[in-house]
DNA sequence: TCCAATT
């Protein structure tokens, strides 16, 4: 039987539950039941001949072709050409071996080399769970198995470009993006300075909302320059606010300080050295009597309140209200931001922001919780509350912006 | 010292 192997994005045009329910190579389904995926949903399916025009027109979120009309770069690249016998394959298994790799594609056809890309520092794939690469090379027997149409693009495999100066460092950061510019709309803004390789817009893990930030790989360095002059402070048509596009950190260039400073942070310590002594100080039971004596006298919700005035009262997001705490030390982690805002409520959500390179509290942090009168009570006990030798600054998140 | 986010 011939069939050709694709992985699917399930968050791309085209990635279907059909397509889902085809899959039949048994390791990638083994590896979603034991749950090693990264992403569950990353599979292989069989599918018609795919093939397609090769890396160009389009990106490589997305097919570039659907159709079995494409020519298959058999017919116009022949065997011998090797800018169709090299692969690039994302998404992978944080554990998957060298021998599993090459076990999958090995059923395609014959590899001639492959190998998986690792943290030279942990040695895990990458701290986050993305990012994982492996390259793989196609060749000899290529043309001749079910692997012979087995050219695959979009998705979680795609060419590996030759490898050239030119194309290093084309990796945008874009932030400030409206919350309701898609990954596509991303693409058709950027696609104008060059052709786009990846495209991404991270999204909120617990409402799966756009987190307005996002990243776009160009083919070229040179087109990601052009990108930035172009649009970096601009404002989208339609949005409110302009857009922040720089050239993207890479995860690996992380010192291993900060690598190890990250993988120290337990998310469950509750009391970091540092504030130990602070937050026994701070009274826990005097803020709760604050704060639910006072929810006595507050009987109202400001929910029919919020659609009253819509979408600009500072700090309401769809989730809850979103408050800024300013003022925190270097040292300061989560959990001191739960501990002073948890005795007043429900608390969606915190985040200290630090440094990305020395992993230290940038000096403030955000703290989202679910309702109006708590989180006012809140800010109206917190603000000016003094923490050690700091004086804390608190209210409802603004969209100020700040550049350095 | 003053409003993020880094696949």
């Amino acid at each position: 039987k011939q069939y050709s192997s694709r992985i699917i994005n399930p968050y791309l045009p085209g990635s279907t539950e059909t397509q889902w329910r085809q899959a039949e190579l048994p390791q990638l389904q083994g590896w979603a039941e034991k749950g090693l995926l990264t992403q569950p949903k990353m599979i292989i399916s069989n599918m018609e001949p795919q093939v397609t025009n090769g890396p160009n027109g389009t990106t490589a979120n997305g097919p570039s072709c659907n159709s079995r009309s494409c020519p298959s770069p058999m017919q116009t690249g022949g065997p011998t050409d090797d800018s169709k016998t090299n692969l690039i394959v994302n998404y992978l298994p944080q554990n998957m071996t060298q021998e599993e790799f090459r076990s999958l594609f090995g059923s395609i056809g014959e590899i001639e080399s492959c190998k998986l890309v690792r943290d030279k520092i942990t040695g895990t794939m990458t701290h986050t769970g993305h990012r994982k690469i492996g390259g793989m090379t196609h060749r000899g027997k290529c043309k001749e198995g079910p692997g012979g149409r087995d050219v695959v693009q979009g998705g979680m495999v795609s060419y590996a470009r030759p490898s050239s100066a030119s194309i290093r460092d084309a990796n945008l950061y874009v932030s400030g993006l409206p919350k309701t510019m898609t990954q596509k709309d991303l693409e058709q803004l950027f696609s104008q300075y060059g052709r786009i390789i990846t495209s991404r817009i991270l999204v909120d893990q617990v409402t799966g909302g756009s987190r307005g930030v996002g990243f776009i790989r160009f083919d070229k360095r040179i087109e990601a320059e052009e990108a930035i002059k172009g649009l970096n402070g601009q404002k989208p048509s339609g949005a409110a606010e302009p857009i922040t596009v720089k050239f993207a950190n890479n995860p690996s260039q992380k010192t291993s300080q900060a690598l190890l400073s990250q993988l120290y942070q337990s998310p469950n310590r509750r009391y970091p050295g540092p504030l130990h002594h602070q937050a026994q100080r701070f009274r826990l039971d005097n803020l709760l009597n604050m704060a639910y004596g006072v929810k006595r006298f507050s009987p109202i919700t400001i929910d029919s309140m919020t659609s009253l005035v819509g979408m600009n009262i500072p700090g309401h997001t769809g989730t809850g209200w979103c408050i800024f705490v300013y003022n925190l030390s270097p040292d300061s982690d989560e959990s001191v931001l739960w501990q002073l805002f948890g005795p007043f409520g429900a608390v969606n959500n915190v985040k200290v922001i630090r440094d990305f390179n020395t992993n230290k509290c940038k000096g403030f942090g955000f703290v989202t919780m679910t309702n109006y009168d708590e989180a006012a009570m809140a800010i109206a006990s917190l603000n000016g509350y003094r923490l050690g030798d700091r004086v804390l600054q608190v209210s409802f998140k603004t969209n100020k912006t700040h550049k350095s």
